[in-house]
DNA sequence: TGACAAGACGACATTTATGTCGTATCTTGG
DNA sequence: CCAAGATACGACATAAATGTCGTCTTGTCA
């Protein structure tokens, strides 16, 4: 805990995602002041520091020591303490290509998987294969949105029910799938959009979506 | 209860009977110094206010801003975990404890202590308070499932219409929020629950969720 | 009463913090 | 790739805080 004010000052700001311009200014400095706070250069006042303690909603105790809480009037239930301290897990980490957009309405296209923009990270994803999908179209809202990111795992086996990315004649769509003989219904969540059926000689390929992450 | 810092300051070095120059020294200053503090002529740096603080045996929060205990009293438990904001990577990657269970379902139920089991990993989380809660009961459906696990940002602000974890009368809530004067309402997305409308000075906490995860 | 400690305060020099301007680096989205 | 935004930082002028010195007042006590 060998923090400085400067860092402290950091965290604040950034845990209230705020840029530098944006805290200067409440706190009525420039933000070449509030750089030089940051890196340790100089040492900001008593009033600068009620200031940013105000704005970035920490303590200024904790602001100028890094002792006690560092939020006042925030905390997690009692009941659940203590909580391991050091989470040092072996675990399913892992890093998926975000790859495109998936149109969740129209049997649409535009799912390159040359398009790897960045990653998401999750946990429990053991297939090596998975990626995840940044979905576009409303045809499964309420539960899947436009924006909302699917994560694939084509390694998994998918059964009636669930919910699947399907390659249709070189196309791509995001639906919930029923298998019947030879047949393959596509269902959209939506009730406004009307199920589809096709021949399982016209599927490319159907990957099962595993988790959901929706940005609130 | 309009005091000064220099006011405090004052207070602070008699309650410890202390002449000005024993302070000054203490504090890496000459009395002149220590004077223009006392009479709000100057403004103390951070550096200044954490020794006279840590002569004085006061509270920094206290002798900034007058609020909270003047001196350190009850020391509770951190309620916030440190979580240092790892900041090597580029992505803002976190690891959250997923600590227990919000029931989504009436203002009542259980809110499960002791079920610190894993840890939740995610992007774009900022808050070093936020950690992750399993989703119990259907108040929240279609959006929000049994099972479905929430990240939970306390100090990210909530506003109308942002879906939160609500403490009413020390029982936990999923809920969506609209604030209205003295009222915050608590709706169900679900149609088959009732909205709730209760008081702000029965509320215990508002938590705003920033992320849903669904394991499909 | 005189001596003395603590405090108050003005004046000025010195140090430090801040504002301003310019430029450079880095990241992100198109 | 470029453009825009955020951050970093050097250089210099200005503003603010601090140090230093001296004088004054007030209270206390022998």
């Amino acid at each position: 805990m060998k923090s400085t004010i400067g860092e402290r000052l950091r965290t604040a700001r950034e845990s209230k995602d705020m840029d530098q311009y944006a805290l200067a200014v409440k706190t009525g400095v420039v933000t070449r002041t509030l750089q030089r706070w940051e890196k340790g250069e100089q040492v900001p006042d008593g009033i600068a520091i009620t200031k940013i303690a105000k704005v970035t909603n920490v303590q200024p105790t904790w602001l100028l020591t890094g002792e006690g809480e560092m939020y006042a009037g925030v905390r997690r239930p009692e009941n659940v303490y203590p909580l391991p301290a050091s989470p040092k897990r072996k675990m399913h980490l892992a890093e998926l290509p975000l790859v495109s957009s998936v149109p969740a309405g129209k049997v649409a296209t535009m799912f390159h998987p040359d398009y790897v923009d960045h990653y998401v990270t999750v946990d429990d994803v053991k297939d090596p294969g998975a990626f995840a999908l940044k979905v576009k179209g409303n045809s499964m809202a309420p539960r899947i949105e436009d924006g909302d990111i699917v994560v694939v795992s084509p390694q998994s086996e998918a059964h009636s029910g669930d919910i699947c990315v399907v390659r249709v004649n070189e196309e791509d769509t995001l639906k919930k799938v029923k298998f019947e003989g030879n047949y393959i219904h596509l269902i959209p969540l939506n009730p406004e959009f009307e199920p589809v059926t096709v021949k399982k000689k016209d599927i490319n390929f159907v990957w099962k979506v595993v988790k959901l992450i929706k940005e609130l």
